[in-house]
DNA sequence: ATTTCGGTCATACTTTCGGCCGATTTTGCC
DNA sequence: GGCAAAATCGGCCGAAAGTATGACCGAAAT
């Protein structure tokens, strides 16, 4: 495809080729400017006022080719739809996030599974006193008030299956 | 910080400073390399690269000042998870085998987004003893002892999400 | 060596939940 | 209308959950 090559050699070298053939005809013109008018015909201002044409057209593009521009970054929320996993993996970047440590997250699962704080002691062989303090920092970390919250939200965020 | 303020003010002007450095050194090559000469022979070509070099300035300013800034936009997306509950249907013959009537259903659903029975009969309008006559039937009907049990079970039999 | 942090435990208290009894009203249906 | 199921409401009491506070220990970091 002989349209398609030129195209894309266009586009590879068009700053290359724009700035050449600009070149040349800028040559050119001076040649000519210089044999007609400021040899011959004098016209001296004229030359002059062609050439600050020509250097003002060459500053703007100077600027517009090497003004950096501004950044904008614009941070877009998308949603990401989790797929059903017979295997479920939890979140360990949500558990950083939420500064979870092992044994919370422990009795997170357990409280998921419906047990009580007394039943959990039992399974985990610690105190009641103790779950109740981890539930605690539960609660704080996911930002809610009760154990229900605190499963719905660690279900959510992919803490629990 | 000196050290620091230089250091961000060269990279914030390095291309100006560079540019005004080279041009001072230049001038003064000229002047040691008996400028009167040089200025006297070349004056023409002299004149030019001045009306050159001021229209350059001019067309750069002007560019600046005139061309609309350019912004470059950076869109990162940040992922959000997710819980895939879109295309949820409760298991309509778990609800009939179980023997859920429809309000029980409806306060096991809000009782599994970790509303407090208070929470629940204020959204129902309706008294906290008729919420907790309700969860008296659920539990019978789940077979369960804890609200907490009851949400595990109905998420395993398909009638909440 | 001191601080920090996770994990442990305890006491005392308040709130909520669950269990169990009862009851009335509403709704849908024959 | 009569009936059954569903839905509503109340009280009581103990159990469980949650709140607040303080303490101890050991490992890791500083």
């Amino acid at each position: 495809m002989q349209v398609a090559d030129f195209k894309s050699f266009w586009i590879k070298y068009k700053d290359i080729l724009l700035y050449g053939c600009s070149m040349a005809a800028c040559m050119f013109l001076l040649n000519w400017m210089e044999l007609r008018f400021v040899v011959y015909d004098h016209a001296f201002e004229l030359f002059i006022g062609c050439i600050a044409l020509l250097f003002t057209a060459l500053g703007i593009w100077l600027a517009l080719k090497l003004s950096k521009p501004k950044v904008q970054t614009i941070i877009v929320e998308k949603e990401i739809p989790v797929l059903s996993t017979d295997h479920f993996v939890p979140d360990e970047a949500a558990i950083r996030r939420l500064d979870l440590s092992k044994r919370e997250v422990e009795v997170l699962g357990l409280m998921a599974k419906g047990l009580s704080n007394q039943e959990i002691a039992n399974t985990l062989f610690i105190s009641l006193s103790t779950i109740k303090t981890h539930n605690q920092s539960l609660f704080v970390k996911l930002d809610v008030k009760r154990r229900t919250q605190a499963i719905e939200r660690a279900r959510a965020l992919r803490v629990i299956p």
